[in-house]
DNA sequence: CTTGCTCCTGTAGTGACTACAGGTTGTAGC
DNA sequence: GCTACAACCTGTAGTCACTACAGGAGCAAG
């Protein structure tokens, strides 16, 4: 597989693998004789969980983190259980924050549609809001 | 009031404040005599409203788009109201993952405590989840 | 008058991409 | 075989929302 399968196949931009290859979130790949990197599925899998893991907001650190805790099940188990529950502490802290942005938004779109043009508070709604 | 009192009144940095002015989120200020900027309390009511419209993850379009509303209350809440709705629907888009991913992080943290060499189902957390 | 704080402008660095320039390779049609 | 063109390569620069720093000026206290 070449770049731009990869990137049909992982719905990743083919900049954005080269730019992850040299960040270090996924490995160096194999060259065919022209130079050409080589990709196979497990690379897919890994972008997958690349941009997902992105797209809830963990940083490139925090993922080569989650990654290397899946590339070394034979590691011991107390280091293992550290990575993950500060890992979990970081998930538990990013939803009681987006609990609250939930909250607040709701807040903020249900009264502006009961509310008449004159009455509407979505601005106001953040200047005043308990954060 | 100077920067640094609009600074630490509204709890933002001196550099994101000129950065602010330059973005064109905060109006051009008058200045002083010597060249120096003067800032009242509504500049320390805009900036607080820009804050939490970041922390709330509008960017800084979305907030030049909030204000220009609020600056013609005439205007409809229709507009203010869809650009609230679509940051909700992004926030409850990535609450159901990292609901799907805390889970999976608990499990490894249960079953490193148990003595068992976990077994990573990290990626397939994030990558089998129904998004 | 020197020390030290705040301010000024302008530029550069950060993270996570994204785009583009300029060159090479592979393939399909003629 | 030749030509066109897509896909690949490296390297650099641009984007957004900051953040930091260099180098200089104003001002107030000791």
């Amino acid at each position: 597989m070449q770049i731009g399968d990869l990137s049909r196949n992982a719905g990743v931009n083919v900049e954005t693998i080269r730019y992850y290859e040299r960040a270090g979130v996924l490995p160096v790949p194999a060259r065919q004789g022209n130079g050409r990197r080589i990709y196979g599925e497990a690379d897919v899998r890994r972008l997958g969980f690349i941009r997902h893991a992105r797209d809830l907001g963990f940083d490139l650190q925090s993922i080569r983190t989650l990654l290397a805790l899946q590339e070394q099940p034979e590691a011991s188990c107390t280091d293992a259980s550290r990575i993950a529950q500060a890992q979990l502490d970081e998930v538990e802290r990013r939803l009681s924050k987006l609990q609250s942005l939930r909250a607040e938004l709701s807040r903020m779109v249900d009264e502006c549609q009961k509310g008449v043009v004159a009455e509407c508070r979505v601005i106001e709604a953040l200047n005043t809001s308990p954060f």
